[in-house]
DNA sequence: GTAATATAGGACCAATTAGTCCAATTTACA
DNA sequence: TGTAAATTGGACTAATTGGTCCTATATTAC
């Protein structure tokens, strides 16, 4: 506990990075960006971070462990597990309206932008898509014992398919798809479900 | 007619170029990867293309043709509509084993990449996918008088969201989705269209 | 032959990129 | 008071970026 105590947050400077990461992908956010938007000197930065790649693994991260607990809360507090399917979905709509929103999906981005070309990066990603496709499946084996969707589809193809339509959902969004568009598409999927014989 | 003919071809030559923003990305894709790929000089490409942006949005608007001819052929020579619905569906699982795949789909990538920054492009992808919905709609005009979707739904809210389901599983396929899964949740999202009521 | 055009190649440019390093300074604690 | 650690700022790299310009050469139509 020797020394100068660190004068910023590094946490807080992370949130800040993860933020311009989401809104402008990884290679458009110069190192500059990060460090006018973070309030830090470039000194501070390499040794706190240790480098772009670094720090964008780390926002990587924290963007998968807020968007899972985000979920997983929103699941314990739903009135029923199928209403929170819904939400997942139709909350998609609000996106439209934000300033900030039409960003995406973190994850989403950086799956399009180059996890390819980055196999630990790939592996985030793979990681973090399976995580929020096992609260769909906790969600829809949930459903399925109070009724609200038929049993007679195994649990985990309903919760690839609920991966796939909000993220088709968020892509519309990112393509300029109007909120009305988005509500329909989104309470199309839902009503889906519950017509499935 | 005077002076020394063109030695390369030059429709060939933006094809290759859209390849690469294809599988790479715009800003990915470096002037050198461009010249190299397409096998002319720096003086070439800029007399004949003018600037890397507007080669982007030549080849923008070339894959959006193409994309639009083979689906129209693909409805026109489906044995019904629906089966053009359903092939157009669990054909993208095969981007799953091409090599070259897993690049998704270049109006998306675009959209995702920089539609934000760029309202030319914006508007060039908004058409686009406006023209891709515009062929799902009629394909499921025609299923629904076919009797083969239920008639209780609005044509373009439905057409909506077979848009939002190929790049929900475009999506699924650049995050590294496993051929299977893609096969499932498209024929779920089928499945859920005819059991409509 | 001449005008017109296309070619390749290379010099050149200004800007930006991520990243390193150093020196000076500040702050804590023991 | 000394030491450890964090701070800033700026100098500095080496590389790359998209793009311009010039020269020399090749190829065609008239």
């Amino acid at each position: 506990m020797l020394g100068r105590p660190r004068k910023f947050d590094e946490n807080g400077a992370r949130e800040v990075a993860m933020q311009l990461f989401w809104a402008k992908g990884y290679e458009a956010t110069s190192l500059s960006n990060l460090l006018a938007a973070m309030g830090i000197s470039k000194s501070s930065f390499y040794q706190t971070f240790e480098s772009k790649h670094t720090l964008f693994e780390q926002c990587l991260n924290q963007y998968r462990d807020i968007l899972v607990s985000t979920m997983s809360e929103g699941l314990a507090n739903a009135p029923t597990p199928m209403m929170f399917i819904k939400h997942a979905l139709v909350d998609v709509a609000n996106d439209t309206n934000d300033p900030l929103g039409r960003r995406g999906c973190l994850m989403m981005n950086t799956a399009s932008e180059f996890s390819q070309r980055d196999s630990n990066i790939a592996r985030c990603v793979e990681a973090g898509i399976q995580a929020t496709r096992d609260i769909f499946l906790q969600a829809v084996k949930a459903a399925q014992a109070d009724g609200d969707i038929s049993s007679n589809t195994r649990a985990d193809i309903l919760a690839d398919y609920l991966v796939t339509v909000v993220s088709g959902l968020k892509n519309q969004v990112k393509a300029g798809a109007r909120r009305k568009q988005i509500i329909n598409t989104a309470e199309l999927s839902v009503r889906t479900l519950q017509e499935m014989t």
